[in-house]
DNA sequence: TTAGCTATTAGGGAAATCCCGTAGTTTTGG
DNA sequence: CCAAAACTACGGGATTTCCCTAATAGCTAA
């Protein structure tokens, strides 16, 4: 994910909100916040129990470039507990003003990454001493990542492509040349390692791209990837 | 992932096969498995405390083609767990053999995916009644996905490669045409769409394949979508 | 002010890809 | 056994990509 998406991002799903209220009184947090993106769809969203003023001011100032706890989340398997970041400018800039909006800097992120290349974050946040946010973050640990879970499986299954999630048909043979072409080997190349007709390699690749509905190669080896149907390399 | 991959895979890595019997002895289970895969670095590994018996019956049969819990796990965010799977013909198939060699039909299986397309599952299994099973994932579901992150980070973190993991510094540029070649564009398509010259596009396109050490633009794609630069479409 | 980076543009031509169509052989699944 | 899919291969030629080389202008940070 690309933090500059998140500028783009559609205002807050209000009939997902209910499920962050929710989570919000169950586990005694403040506010929630999840975002979630859908690369096969290309679709993003956006779910946020904060109030408008603080959407607001986050948005126009571009605070999610440089907000470390998505930052830290973005290069994490696990959940990321704010109070274990360092206090740097960057948090600094972005906790001092929200504590202006009653927002506190105890809380903690969550990745959530599917089988399809999405990916999405639930952050939950509350302000407290560090004291409270330690025993209320061991109550909660339990249950934060299949909560996680399941917000976004429920966000990225309301997406009509998601369920149409087809995946083609690749012969063995289409799929091991495709995955030479994203090796960058040309199609003579590949012909030489599998000790084939360059005009064969051109037939799999072709058969290839229809299957995938892509117009290029590129597009192909693209699509390919998204599916996990062959990988980067 | 794809389960033809895992054919390939080395033998189980005797390095780590402490760290999964310790999984086994804290939690009380039976065997544990680790299979991971780093398309970046193009690695697989494993780690299993299966007996060689199972293990190479397993391989020689290939059974993980049809092994519901792996084929689960891939299409799930949240940890699998083997009770809820279908009795089918391919559980059944997998199970009545493994009862042979003295494994139970009781486990869970935890996908792991990482920031960079690195993916792995952790397998966990117990030999016992249903009321047994279900006290002791009660008990261990808390710090199974933890657990497994770790196991993951530790093998993932041992190779070299992930550690030199560098993000390229694209241009806004250099990754707008990135994306619109993976939509299919041709160099002349994007001109007309950004107003700009073919040559243009053909410079940012050198310079992208080069940040990303590409050989041809097709390679290029695909390193890109695997580090989430672009996006599929 | 200077250096580095980005964005923009072009020439000439070789190499590669791709289009469209065709067809035989082997393998696989019902 | 039979039909469909997969694998193999080709002709002819249009189109696109990419190599190599070169240059200018604007912006930003030191």
């Amino acid at each position: 994910m690309d933090l500059h998406s998140l500028h783009d991002i559609p205002h807050s799903e209000e009939r997902f909100t209910g499920y962050l209220k929710e989570i919000c009184e169950t586990f005694e947090f403040d506010d929630a916040a999840y975002a979630g993106i859908n690369p096969v769809g290309g679709t993003m969203h956006a779910i946020v129990t904060y109030n408008e003023d603080w959407q607001n001011h986050y948005q126009e100032n571009g605070l999610h470039l440089i907000d470390p706890t998505l930052h830290s989340a973005m290069r994490s398997v696990a959940p990321v507990d704010w109070s274990r970041l360092g206090r740097n400018a960057n948090f600094r800039k972005v906790f001092d003003t929200a504590r202006d909006f009653g927002i506190g800097e105890f809380g903690m992120t969550v990745p959530i990454r599917g089988p399809y290349g999405e990916f999405g974050m639930l952050s939950v946040t509350r302000d407290c001493d560090a004291a409270t946010w330690k025993k209320l973050k061991r109550n909660v640990i339990a249950d934060i990542q299949p909560v996680a879970a399941h917000i976004h499986d429920h966000v990225m299954g309301s997406e009509p492509l998601t369920k149409f999630l087809h995946h083609p048909n690749l012969s063995r043979r289409e799929k091991e040349i495709l995955q030479w072409i994203a090796a960058g080997k040309s199609q003579q190349d590949i012909a030489d390692i599998l000790c084939i007709s360059s005009r064969t390699v051109e037939v799999h690749l072709r058969s290839a791209r229809q299957k995938l509905f892509a117009l290029t190669t590129a597009q192909a080896v693209g699509r390919a990837i998204g599916m996990s149907i062959i990988y980067p390399s």
